[in-house]
DNA sequence: TGGTCTCTCCACCTTTTGGCTGATACAGCT
DNA sequence: AGCTGTATCAGCCAAAAGGTGGAGAGACCA
């Protein structure tokens, strides 16, 4: 029998505690190394080359898991990561696929939920919550509603209550090309202003 | 030896199992029960009478955190319930210290914290992270940042989006009134945009 | 190769918002 | 009777945001 080896990639000590408990009940699976954000899971990848990278989306401080999961698979184009998170956001769910994500998992997916994961990821099967793959279903029946990947991370930063030129001055791009996205944003959100597309943002998104 | 017996409820099977696995390692402290709901969790500590309660506030569906540790502190007003959530917003801070919590950590405290934090809630000793200390802190020294009921008012509908003229015409008073109940707002929030304050009336409200 | 997306940028104009400095009225408290 | 806090309203001006219409570069795909 092959060993699945498996990397966990989260801030929380408990949750990597968690599931390298839960995981620990495997006989296919082990957890090879830890890491509690993208730089140390990047220095961990390269140290214990694991079959499986489990990574929670949402990193303290530094480099966010999506941008770690881009330079995984950069560095390592068969590397296989499953997102392992608390929300169901769009936004992340589009551009975690995007950056090579094989899988998105909620953290309050079964046991047996996360072990399928594990175990169809090294196949290539991509694996997802419930409520992950309804979203994405219903993105891909509107296609006319999906925001692009640029569109997603401006309206995430506008969540933040950024104003126009500091969205420019964080996107390396000028204050018309923000303009311009919004609009875009704005039609596909359906509202008119950006106050009205911050609430649907949230609303629509994970954050409840 | 006195062993400390704890409850955990949280709706993630993985926090469960990493809070397990974490407080195993200590001599003293013994998981004699879990719960996924609030629910659960009363007829858990009926049934265990554990020494502490260690309670997610966000709890999936049915009854909440904090009105799970209301009804436990009505059935039993010695129990000892620390909170132990992934984020520190004011109002959930207030209202689980309001509904008798005895300590409030994050899920990304350290194992010694979280062994404090239960060793001392025995003792009627309350601990808490420090980012919610400080946010506590804050809320006490500055009074001047409670909006007035209707500031609050106006800032609730603001985080649907609407603009000044329609805010005005919901709350039957002229837009420079509003512009005025804003201008206030903006300052006791301490940001400048109504984005920023929808993000931080959003974020401050536990929605995240 | 041509079409479609995406991302980038520009100019012009209108509407909205925010900053500032006022004012009146009412309620509650001392 | 004064003081404080709250809620209401005004005008003026500068800054920010939104609407319109366009355009070029690069990627991808049929």
């Amino acid at each position: 029998m092959t060993t699945i080896s498996v990397l966990l990639v989260d801030d929380h000590t408990v949750v990597r505690s968690g599931l390298k408990a839960l995981l620990g009940t495997q006989a296919d699976i082990v957890v090879v190394g830890e890491a509690a954000s993208g730089e140390e899971a990047l220095e961990a990848a390269q140290q214990h080359s694991p079959a499986v990278v489990l990574m929670d989306l949402a990193m303290g401080a530094g480099m966010d898991g999506i941008e770690a999961i881009k330079q995984l698979r950069q560095r390592n184009p068969k590397q296989a990561v499953i997102v392992f998170t608390t929300y169901d956001s769009d936004a992340d769910i589009v551009r975690a696929v995007d950056a090579g994500a094989m899988g998105y998992l909620l953290k309050d997916a079964a046991p047996e939920e996360i072990f399928a994961a594990v175990r169809g990821a090294v196949q290539g099967k991509s694996v997802m919550s419930a409520p992950v793959a309804s979203r994405l279903f219903q993105q891909l029946r509107n296609p006319d509603e999906i925001l692009t990947p640029r569109e997603a991370e401006l309206l995430s930063l506008l969540t933040e209550g950024l104003s126009n030129r500091d969205l420019g001055k964080r996107l390396f791009i000028s204050e018309a090309t923000v303009k311009t996205h919004l609009a875009h944003i704005y039609a596909k959100l359906g509202v008119e202003t950006r106050a009205a597309a911050i609430a649907t943002a949230i609303r629509r998104e994970g954050m409840r």
